[in-house]
DNA sequence: TATTGTTATACTCTATAACTATA
DNA sequence: TATAGTTATAGAGTATAACAATA
């Protein structure tokens, strides 16, 4: 990960895009990613694996298609990512309701998820250290609402 | 776009995610970013093309590496967008120092340079319509601040 | 027929390594 | 040698369409 810690632009050069919902959403979210990727690589996962075993273990039992509900993911790309985890030995498909497959973790997932929480932990300390906790949760209302109004966007609309 | 406009999460299923910085950011980043899709897509110009078109136009005659340093891009992932600018005769390269060159946004580019600014304030004006002023820059300020922790992030620390 | 899961595929964005060209 | 730009390539994340299996 190297990226310029500044806020860049150059001395006399015009930006139009500061300021701006969308821009600022991205700028935070490339290095953010990079940070959850360098954290969780250290054990050989993806952040969509991370995600996926910490719901799962909090909501043994569950079927894919909640998952894919739950994170806001298609459960074709599940599929590839299940697999992986159920081929390394850190979650369990078990037939459940008519085609439903229950995933649940196993054993050895339960280590790694120790590994996952504490990594999730440290993100959260190190990236929200500069704000207080009044600072984030308001930051986090508005991610939603402006969550909340995307998900209705129409860009045919007048 | 179809996405589940409510909060999702079933009855009687735990969200240990919800609530964190990382993954509030990316719940309201993808549609957000599909939002933009949306936008510019009218326009056959990509999210990436509308940003840097924009900057350039605030910023004529300047060269790729800066755009690259302003926007936090690559400058080999600028490379496409600015040969499909220029076939589209949007936009223009022209020597400059050394082995740098300048660009300037076509009269083409300007007239499309109108439907980007109008996207972008459409953008920000339905995306950002549940929040207040100070809302919106409360936001902003803490993700600018989460954005440079998250620069700053070494996973390797203790 | 509706729901669940799967396959195949494509597109966007990001990243790195290795290269060329110019001062 | 340092800076600017390019090529090629890879990987993560997302999306859709078309399909199979089950109630």
């Amino acid at each position: 990960m190297k990226f310029t810690p500044v806020r860049l632009v150059e001395e006399g050069m015009a930006d139009p895009l500061s300021g701006s919902i969308c821009y600022e959403l991205r700028r935070a979210s490339v290095p953010v990613m990079a940070a959850m990727s360098a954290e969780f690589g250290q054990w050989n996962l993806k952040t969509s694996e991370a995600y996926l075993l910490r719901f799962i273990a909090a909501n043994q039992g569950c079927t894919q298609s909640a998952v894919a509900r739950a994170l806001g993911s298609k459960p074709a790309n599940l599929v590839p990512l299940i697999a992986r985890l159920e081929r390394d030995g850190l979650l369990e498909r078990m037939p459940g309701e008519g085609r439903a497959v229950a995933l649940s973790i196993t054993d050895r997932g339960m280590t790694m998820l120790g590994n996952i929480e504490a990594g999730f932990q440290r993100l959260e300390g190190r990236l929200g250290a500069g704000l207080t906790a009044d600072q984030k949760q308001a930051m986090i209302d508005a991610l939603r609402t402006i969550c909340r109004a995307a998900c209705h966007y129409d860009s045919r609309e007048p």
